[in-house]
DNA sequence: CGCGTTACGGTTGAG
DNA sequence: CACTCAACCGTAACG
């Protein structure tokens, strides 16, 4: 039912996650090969891969939020895992681990990929760097510098410097910086276990969370609920046929399919 | 057969 | 600005 569509290739071209809807599984796949060991995660062009139920997905990257969803709405529904993994074309293991992480954090986000934990702004430090710009406001950084030295919260090998703790300023007392762009967005954040809460602005269900549909874990409130209120978000989309599968409204995604088939 | 677990090959991004 | 490396990813396979 997913492979009767007119496209025949699925285009995977960036390294950013992808939108690739079940509908769009490549027709030409020989599937019926990809469940025998002869072939196991099947290459399709770019960075997109098969697995051995005809699913797509990107090797070390998240699965979608639609995706996601779906596992977990199926859940509710009282849908066996088993099921679920079949219908989505999703591994068990995934299943598994996007359900009990659900039942766990009720987040239904990948965790935080990539990055690193302070080195020499550990929490402590920040805390007393929070305290000196209180207690002196006009307090330089390397003021502080020298006063984490004096006190002897930090040795020279361990005191951040003067950049590090200017970054800690910012984020702490929301100074804007020079360049003034993105940086202090993600400080509403602070709990920081949300995986899409940085860099998100490159892939899809960046564009989406930035447009108010799913920044939050429970999103449906401000999901399009009309296809005039769906339109109007799919003008600004250039993947037209990759968004619609994020919205939660069956009944407008019927529609807006309808639509677009024309 | 269903599912918890884990080795593996992969990506990411703060430091 | 290129690099490091520890975090996370989903799949496949085992038990």
């Amino acid at each position: 039912m997913h492979l009767n569509t007119a496209q025949s290739k699925i285009k995977v071209t960036s390294n950013r996650p992808l939108e690739l809807p079940t509908r769009m599984l490549n027709p030409v796949f020989p599937y019926h090969l990809a469940g025998l060991g002869l072939m196991t995660s099947f290459p399709i062009e770019g960075q997109g891969r098969v697995n051995q139920l005809g699913g797509v997905f990107i090797n070390g990257r998240p699965l979608p939020n639609h995706i996601r969803l779906k596992i977990v709405e199926l859940a509710a529904q009282g849908v066996r895992p088993c099921v679920i993994s079949r219908q989505l074309r999703v591994s068990h293991g995934c299943v598994s681990k996007i359900l009990q992480r659900y039942q766990e954090t009720g987040s239904i986000r990948p965790g935080v990929i990539g990055g690193s934990k302070p080195r020499v702004a550990t929490p402590e430090v920040e805390r007393k760097i929070e305290q000196y710009k209180k207690d002196n406001p006009g307090i330089f950084s390397w003021e502080i510098r020298d006063r984490l030295l004096k006190e002897g919260l930090c040795d020279r090998s361990t005191v951040p410097s003067v950049s590090s703790i200017s970054r800690v300023l910012r984020a702490k007392f929301n100074i804007k910086d020079s360049d003034g762009d993105s940086g202090s967005e993600g400080l509403e954040d602070s709990d920081g276990e949300h995986g899409e809460a940085r860099g998100n602005s490159h892939n899809i269900e960046g564009i989406l969370g930035e447009s108010k549909l799913d920044k939050r874990d429970e999103p449906e409130d401000a999901a399009p609920q009309t296809l005039v209120e769906a339109k109007l978000v799919l003008e600004r989309i250039t993947d037209k046929r990759s968004i619609l599968y994020a919205y939660r409204s069956s009944v407008v995604v019927v529609e807006i399919q309808n639509h677009l088939d024309n």
